[in-house]
DNA sequence: TTCAGATGTTGCTCATGTCAACATAGTTGA
DNA sequence: TCAACTATGTTGACATGAGCAACATCTGAA
């Protein structure tokens, strides 16, 4: 039977990550402090040095663990689509419900201002999202479906469009109050905006 | 003849407020703290709080002051542009500029975790900045260069489209190093992305 | 001229980040 | 088997910042 107290806690790396995503989606990136982190995870002050140099570098894991969530919501967005264009939309839709959702988890990721420190996993973690990206468009471009220039730019192009709307969502600079209207507002830019050829395609 | 350290500051708070915005651009706005502020003013540590309730009142003006001078730069963008969807491009362009030469000061104009909170004097600083936009969305409109439908929709389309051109700029996830180079991927965006009628339109 | 309010200072308390020293648990090789 | 060695946690200390309270100084208006 484990003593209720074991010196040693047995995983208490993912425990701290687990307490400083909550706390985080409770207080806020900027309240955020390692003490408060620590306590929550019922160890001492100055455990979490034994897993993260400081606090930047536990940020940079919270971000990675944000990029992989990110990337799952946009895959699976595009699942029961049936053409390239119609997944890509989805999975911008799904980018902005995910800022939405965790206004706090996608600060952390974005806002150098938050955490500037980016470790080899988060940043990985990052490239593999803007890879989903890169493979919606391209399949828009081999379709014919969007301009057949370079690829990297439209890709950026479709990620800027997004990432407007969420951040001045998020910042709250948007007349919309629900997550629904909001996501209306994203369906009518991404109608709108994106340089689509062919056949008219709404993303209904 | 004045006395070197006179025990009362003559215009103090508007040299905090100058401070706030040096220290702000020097060492970024997480880093920034009251009593330096107080410090590089020559004062201590707690004459800001005559001026200020606490930090957050201070950054707010701050932002206010910072979106006067994006309205600025965007309105002086659209002098001796002679049609309306060129005026409304280069304002765009100088928004991606100003949050690309100050980003410190985007940064505290737009997130929430560094300055959440809004003055009476920062708001109307930024509804003047989208009343400037506002007015050039409704020129193209009146010109039929835009679709005429809802006004304010059109006008946060063309701010996300900026907004998240910039904040990507300066969250550093564009693969652009020079200024320039982002300004070229604004101007492609802008240009491919503006649902221009008529006359095709490119923002040199 | 006086005094009430505005402005600035000094000095405190509390919380946080981070370093150093120490304690305990696992691991490994002779 | 057990004696290092390493990894992991704890305690204590220090420096810095936010913010409150009490005090000092200045200024303007009655």
């Amino acid at each position: 039977m484990r003593r209720q107290k074991p010196y040693h806690h047995a995983h208490l790396r993912e425990t701290l990550l687990q307490a400083a995503i909550q706390l985080i989606a409770d207080v806020g990136p900027t309240a955020f402090t390692l003490r408060e982190v620590a306590r929550r995870a019922g160890v001492s002050h100055n455990a979490p040095y034994r897993h993260f140099p400081d606090g930047e570098h536990l940020l940079a894991e919270v971000a990675a663990q944000g990029f992989r969530e990110l990337n799952q919501a946009m895959v699976k967005a595009t699942k029961h689509q049936r053409n390239s264009v119609g997944r890509l939309k989805h999975a911008g839709l799904a980018y902005v419900e995910f800022a939405l959702r965790r206004p706090e988890h996608f600060t952390v990721m974005f806002d150098a201002a938050v955490s500037k420190h980016k470790t080899p996993d988060s940043a990985e973690a990052a490239e593999q999202s803007f890879e989903t990206l890169l493979s919606l468009v391209k399949s828009c471009q081999d379709e014919g479906r969007l301009p057949s220039g370079d690829l990297r730019q439209l890709a950026l192009l479709a990620w800027s469009m997004v990432h407007g709307i969420a951040k001045l969502a998020t910042a709250k600079r948007l007349p919309y109050e629900a997550t629904a209207d909001v996501l209306k507002f994203a369906k009518f830019v991404i109608d709108e905006s994106l340089p689509v050829r062919g056949k008219v395609q709404r993303s209904e």
